[in-house]
DNA sequence: CGGTTAATTGAGACCACTCAACGGCTGTGG
DNA sequence: CCACAGCCGTTGAGTGGTCTCAATTAACCG
């Protein structure tokens, strides 16, 4: 089973057909570089992009040069299902690591989604969870304490790692950097750096190699007010152990 | 012609009997009074909610009782296109003002953009264009100053009302409180009240009665930043003078 | 080993918050 | 008509959070 099968199945329950079907549809991927656009600012994207391996993001420049990261990518992740729609991109997709990645024509994408009813809820569910993410992401950023919106940024990722089997109990790998947090929470580089610090003190967290850990999972997720419901996760039978 | 149809107009090109039809939809609408929940946290909604007058929100609440407004509703915007794919609500619906709100039954939202698929484009447009709003906001109140985030939703919310006809041409009818607005903006109300005073002392805005009017709606676009690619409106023939 | 990127540290300034009090307006009931 | 309550806007004082700039150390790559 591949990894965006793994993700669409908390949203959806797929025939054996279903899930061979979406299968299929990223056989084929690309490697591409990290800190690389797959699409550009202003582009009219013809394509659904499919990550299959590595982080990627949305992100806006603005014209003072400042960066914000507007939606993270993890593997399993489709990015605009309904592409074609709205003409013109408005914001950027850029690689953060190296990534594997299948670009998919969005006719066959929407071909699909006539053909197999099941793959169409599925794939709705998942734009429908990436707002609820982009909601969270602005409650948490304007209205939580900035150590306690890094442990929530940590708690969502290990979350969403967990749903397509690349995280451990209690951590995972994170290839972000500093700056990437900072870009994600609205926050400078060096306020991050510093507020890790307390977060490592305090054993909220722990790092070591690329590894973010959390000693007391249920004492981050407490102290992050981290409360999974936005994924809207439904743990299916046959999913990963 | 109805006001979801004048926004609606924006996105896709509707025949005059697809404007029929959206216009049929609305009749009937009731009216909510101000502060009201339409959906709260936890439902379950079958119905879809068009906005016909007033102002709405979305709005979470987070154990410490502090609110976050992740998205504001006006005349013409439609709730939840795809409701009822996800089940339990993770935020809540709640109107600002006295609003006139037509509940439509997801089945008869499905059935209809099933029979005419430029119906189907035009709110599938309008949720895209919603996510769009999203992002904007999360990186607006990331990044920017907070004088020019406050003058940034302004400018937004005179170029929504304006797609539906409900502005001047340089001011519109303001019905937010500074809570309102620091909720949305994540600040405090006491700093939303301050920075007011020094945008006004500044002319780049003036409030007078309920009105919020730019002296100078070029300086104010560019004081705030605002670049209005992130609406999607492309201006029709046929739509609003 | 040199070059580059990322992480860390320090200092100082300013932004934005909290708490608390006060003023103004509006609708209601006596 | 007036008194009152309640909501909203405004103000002051003081604190803590967060930023910027710049320099330093550490980690990684070829």
């Amino acid at each position: 089973m591949s990894t965006a099968t793994a993700k669409l199945l908390h949203g959806e329950p797929l025939s054996l057909d279903d899930r061979a079907e979406v299968d299929s549809l990223v056989v084929g991927a690309r490697t591409v570089g990290a800190r690389v656009d797959l699409i550009s600012k202003g582009d009219d994207p013809q394509h659904v992009h499919v990550i299959v391996e590595g982080f990627a993001c949305r992100y806006k420049l603005l014209p003072g040069g400042q960066r914000a990261i507007v939606g993270l990518f993890v593997p399993g992740d489709v990015c605009d299902v309904h592409v074609g729609l709205l003409g013109v991109m408005d914001h950027a997709i850029g690689t953060i690591t190296e990534c594997l990645v299948k670009r998919i024509p969005h006719q066959e994408i929407e071909a699909l989604m006539v053909k197999r009813p099941p793959i169409r809820r599925a794939l709705s569910w998942s734009t429908l969870v990436d707002e609820g993410i982009l909601r969270q992401w602005l409650t948490v950023n304007g209205r939580l304490r900035s150590d306690e919106r890094i442990a929530h940024l940590f708690c969502e990722i290990h979350a969403r790692l967990t749903a397509v089997d690349r995280a451990g109990r209690d951590g995972f790998q994170l290839p972000l950097t500093q700056e990437d947090l900072a870009d994600m929470l609205g926050m400078s580089a060096v306020h991050v750096n510093r507020v890790l610090q307390v977060l490592r003190s305090r054993e909220i967290v722990t790092q070591q190699d690329r590894w973010l850990r959390f000693p007391d999972r249920e004492r981050t997720v407490a102290f992050a007010q981290f409360d999974p419901d936005y994924l809207h996760m439904k743990p299916r039978a046959g999913g990963a152990a």
